[in-house]
DNA sequence: TTGTAGGCGTTATCAC
DNA sequence: GTGATAACGCCTACAA
């Protein structure tokens, strides 16, 4: 690991004139540049980008806060966004973090190493981010909004993504539905039962809400209710959802129907037969790229679309 | 972001005398580093580790390389990691990977920020990793070996856990058992299969090894090689298995066991009823962080068991 | 075409 | 106790 000082030694020439060549920058003899193109090769010259950012000022390094609460739903996403951002020249790295002090550490860690952004998946809605953390980065929130300045909040719209769930399974002839979502207060899951349940209720159907999975609670429930289909806030919670019931006897979808949201690739491995609400991974991954890139062209909202799984 | 020079202009002292107050150092007056320490405060100052880091040489950030193939084991294990590193003042941050060149790309910008150590799982055994890149970090992988300097390769005793399954299945009384793994040449699966299949032969167990899960292929085995047990590489391939298997009806456990390796607790809430053995996340966690912290004490391979969900 | 000097935000080592 | 000063590895501007 030299130094690009060692490696002017190393050439015999000034420090300046290293970095005219390794910068493909004019004011260079063709000959200086590619001897000392060849010394940095075999020397394994790599220049370091912390000293060159803390020159510059700024970082081409976007880092991702995420609750170590484990879930494919955040793997799958943050793939997405890391293919988008490499796309354009930024490094993704991601800090798992156990709880919220541990969420303000890593952020705090995040802008005095002068990150150029980071992306924040809160547990809850509107943490609030102290001013200091984001005076020098972006804070891009998904999945729920934070509050503090220089935050943008990433979201499809999840209102909409719970009405058309009510819409399909309207038009699937089902009519007494249960919802299942958790209790946790983040806009997704707030903003998905509102839209449903809305949107239900002027489509006459009959709707019961259960906000935890508990397989007894959940089995009475389908008989009270007389249930012929059942919305999930998401695909994991319709996996756990599909094995409470098939190990129960009952046929799905034949007596029973299930639809979640998601449909991260990984997903597809295990659920290829659970019906699903397409998550726009690649928009929210397009938009946050978009945000960093300083591009002002808001993205248009992306159209939401059931996959079908089993006839 | 104000910096230790405006911090000292502010304060009408000394860089000097503020590094000395930030630091706890001695050779300053209770009085001056009060005032420093109110002022810094108040204006929000942090110190930039990569300055720091800069001068001393040292960082303190450990990166993991890991593949994007969306896995909860991977998830659990390096949550785990993060915690033993945090315990010890190190950050440790995440960078998924497509494929190997992309790999060596992450591993580049690691070494050349000077990070600490770089943790890689390696999709396949002995990728080799150029040494300049291990020239100032260490290399530290699991689940499989990689080639190279300044490597290190942690892994639990895999061989021991294909042996362990071998046996607790001759000890349920299984004789006709199908050993579910994938194609993929990596440590963790050919040496689980070896002391599973070795063992399987010493216990006279009559063993069928199926090296991808095709659900065709698999229920016409089960037929064919009047399979009353299987072991699966992991947790997951056992889940995938199981909702295959009770798919069609077959009854787990009573007319088929299945026996998986992870055990981490994301999985509890799908698989609590498949019996696995428990994979040593804390372990690997420990051995990682006192590799980094330059403890010589050579944890204990540690016991391996299985853990037994349905009776 | 090339070399020199200054500075980014730290820490460390001198003096005073 | 406190304050200069040099250094880390790089980039930019200006001088030769």
């Amino acid at each position: 690991m030299i130094s690009s000082l060692e490696l002017a030694k190393l050439c015999k020439v000034s420090q300046g004139t290293v970095d005219r060549a390794l910068h493909n920058r004019k004011g260079i003899s063709k000959k200086t540049r590619e001897k000392i193109l060849e010394i940095a090769k075999t020397h394994g010259y790599a220049p370091n980008p912390a000293a060159r950012e803390l020159i510059t000022g700024k970082s081409s390094i976007v880092g991702a806060a995420i609750p170590q609460m484990n879930s494919i739903f955040f793997m799958d996403l943050f793939t997405e966004i890391k293919e988008h951002l490499r796309a354009i020249g930024y490094r993704f790295v991601l800090a798992p973090f156990a709880d919220e002090a541990e969420l303000l550490e890593i952020l705090a860690d995040f802008s005095a190493r002068r990150y150029c952004a980071a992306v924040v998946v809160p547990t809850q809605d509107n943490m609030s981010i102290p001013d200091q953390l984001a005076a020098n980065m972006k804070i891009l929130s998904v999945i729920a909004p934070v509050q503090g300045k220089n935050s943008q909040f990433i979201t499809p719209d999840e209102v909409a993504t719970g009405s058309l769930a009510a819409e399909f399974m309207a038009k699937q002839g089902h009519h007494n539905i249960i919802h299942l979502t958790y209790t946790r207060n983040s806009h997704a899951i707030l903003a998905r039962t509102k839209g449903f349940t809305d949107k239900a209720a002027e489509l006459k159907l009959h709707v019961s809400v259960l906000k935890e999975l508990d397989a007894e609670k959940l089995l009475s429930l389908i008989k009270q209710h007389k249930a012929s289909a059942i919305f999930c806030h998401n695909d994991w919670l319709a996996l756990e959802t599909l094995r409470i019931i098939e190990r129960e006897g009952i046929k799905v979808p034949d007596e029973i129907s299930i639809l979640g949201v998601d449909n991260s690739p990984t997903f597809n491995s295990l659920n290829s037969d659970i019906t699903t609400i397409q998550y726009p991974h690649q928009w929210v991954g397009k938009q946050i790229a978009a945000i960093i890139n300083g591009k002002k062209t808001a993205l248009k909202t992306p159209i939401l679309k059931v996959i079908k799984k089993r006839s």
